[in-house]
DNA sequence: TATTTTGGTTTATAATGTAAACTACTTTAC
DNA sequence: GTAAAGTAGTTTACATTATAAACCAAAATA
């Protein structure tokens, strides 16, 4: 009946993150920084959480000469939000 | 875009309970145990933050000489579940 | 009558989430 | 050119949450 829901997509800064990347090729921290509206140090610890899982890739490079980090979600991740929304399902059913 | 998630229903186990409470007129504790799969324990701390939310209505009575803890989802548990699988499909839309 | 089972609660610990403080560098204003 | 403010993050310390282990009381069973 009630699915086990993945620990690490079952929070909400975390499955914003990723439902952002789902629909975007790759996108800045600043700009999820934004879209989350979270502030830069959870969000830096839940990417870390997110890159050590597999389910985003994180790169750090230099726009100029600022420091730029992007990130993309994974395979691995896409599988596991799809299976975490299945998941869900079984909570949510009508 | 993302919707804040009620953290009180934000929690696998509270919501597998008000999950299985809305389609139930009340359901006790042992149904509820084996349902979702949870240790006495955490059942007992989880029913206690729903039910000091106003999410659920716990009634303690006897069957015969047994100890009986029945809930059941209130008006104001029934809404705030809604609101939080209306706020969850902003994280789950195609 | 000793042991196990039922139906829980309390308490201690582990895991998680978050914010505040910090680092390192850059841009802007004087 | 140098002081102040801004950008792009990371680290650390604390608060909250979740979970399990230990416990309690009564009842059923052997």
């Amino acid at each position: 009946m009630l699915k086990d829901l993945d620990p690490l997509l079952h929070s909400q800064l975390r499955l914003g993150v990723m439902s952002l990347l789902l629909g975007l090729d790759s996108a800045d921290f600043t700009f999820l920084k934004e879209k989350t509206n979270s502030t830069a140090g959870n969000l830096s610890v839940q990417l870390d959480k997110l890159s050590e899982a597999g389910y985003i890739h994180i790169e750090k490079t230099f726009n100029g000469k600022k420091p730029l980090t992007t990130c993309k979600i994974t395979k691995k991740g896409i599988k596991a939000f799809e299976e975490y929304v299945n998941s869900l399902k079984s909570y949510i059913k009508p």
